[in-house]
DNA sequence: CACGATTATATGTCTAGACATATAAGTCAA
DNA sequence: TTGACTTATATGTCTAGACATATAATCGTG
């Protein structure tokens, strides 16, 4: 219980700042389940005094787990350790010509199929949007070194993004292209397994009913429809991963 | 460019604090792209003046902006907007249970097998672990309103969480039990798809072939390994859905 | 005992300063 | 032109106070 034990070692590489030192140490305390959750933190004046500082400066370290929800702050109560009520992971969506280059494969791009409309029904529903502007449609393929990665079938809403009409989607993807475009956008992803039909096994030149992994992405920017994505994934040989710390 | 047009107006409900509005205006101008990536955000003493606080209420709100990662901080040079590197979506990963009790259907659970035993070889290197002690072997099923929801297939360390020994996992399923007992850890997701198997249709309901959404976590505290633990859902049903805000 | 009023207290926000430090920009010599 | 040195400056951290505010705890009353 006691938060002595951390004078500043002599040996230590480089001390970090003291509020920094306050937040680990509290947040060592918590993980390591030391205070497990519905412990209360020692109150600010306490922490002055252990630490020797400014209340300002506890209350910087304090702030800062409060917004890592791992502590709870309460007026006259306390600050609490908390139980975290959902297990949310951080999933790393990378622009796919950004994950294949990162992983020291050469990216490769086909474009099948790119056409320019005005929003049928269906593109409506898609989108989400009630009017019928003008959209581009394109189905392409990213590979990895030459072998198929991913197939994508996006709507672009040239209402939102009357750029993307001069872009030249023979050359560059469109999603990378819209992300130097189209920066701060909001987005939903929807994550599914479908297993694969003919148009898809022949573009990912896997056999028909094989497993694929499905993300829809729906973007937005401001209360208006960017774009919307299907991508279609072999299965067997594509992860996504999610890193997550919580409870 | 000007910061002007938000004196505090009289209808507005609550008006919240300094700090917050000012954090507020700024995001506001990046997500709407009137600051778009690498424009210089107004030096501290600039908006110290526009705002009429000192320079600690302004630093504030910028500190926040540098952790939501809105903003890049350079000493002497000044605050940038940044350019996302990578669409970074959060994953809500609930408790089966309280996922399906929160969707307003009824839980049901089914343990269908249960053993202890000395790790095989098999399981220490799905659990990561060298040493061979003793682990638990789940498997069991979850439902949503008496309709198959996922099956799962967990094993759990008993060194780290020798209490699980004594467990009752036929009358509360092995991942609400954790939960409760092992708070605050870390783990990984990995997301994948397949196409079901004999077992799998079986305890799901569904053909043989179907699409199957895989997810595997592996879960560990303070460097030690808790849980490994394997989900199958039926694809064409079940979807995950994460939000993001991000470029 | 139940319930409303009062009080004490921990956090929330803010100020007007201070010194530290990294670094962009300017200066000057080779 | 290039490289080394100097300087100016914006951010990073910190202090010792202040008042505001929500609320747990206490007290008093019916």
């Amino acid at each position: 219980m006691s938060l002595a034990s951390d004078q500043a070692r002599p040996g230590a590489a480089e001390k970090p700042t003291l509020y920094k030192r306050i937040r680990l140490d509290i947040e060592t305390r918590i993980l390591t389940g030391e205070w497990p959750p519905g412990h209360r933190i020692p109150f600010e004046h306490q922490l002055m005094a252990r630490y020797r500082c400014s209340r300002m400066t506890v209350n910087k370290a304090l702030s800062e787990l409060a917004q890592a929800d791992l502590i709870e702050r309460r007026r006259r109560a306390g600050s609490f350790v908390r139980r975290p009520q959902h297990l949310s992971a951080v999933l790393k969506i990378s622009d796919i010509r950004a994950e294949i280059t990162a992983l020291g494969r050469s990216y490769g791009y086909q474009l099948i199929d790119c056409r320019r409309r005005t929003a049928t029904a269906a593109d409506r529903a898609r989108l989400g949007v009630s009017t019928a502007g003008k959209v581009i449609a394109i189905a392409c393929r990213h590979s990895a070194d030459d072998v198929p990665f991913a197939v994508e079938d996006r709507l672009i809403d040239l209402s939102t993004v009357p750029e993307a009409a001069t872009a030249d989607f023979a050359r560059e993807p469109p999603g990378s292209w819209l992300l130097h475009h189209v920066p701060w956008t909001e987005a939903e992803h929807t994550i599914s397994a479908v297993v694969a039909d003919d148009r898809t096994a022949k573009a990912l030149d896997i056999a028909v009913g094989s497993p694929c992994l499905v993300i829809d992405r729906y973007t937005w920017r401001s209360a208006r429809t960017v774009t919307a994505v299907r991508l279609h994934y072999p299965g067997e040989t594509h992860r996504l991963v999610a890193r997550f710390k919580g409870g």
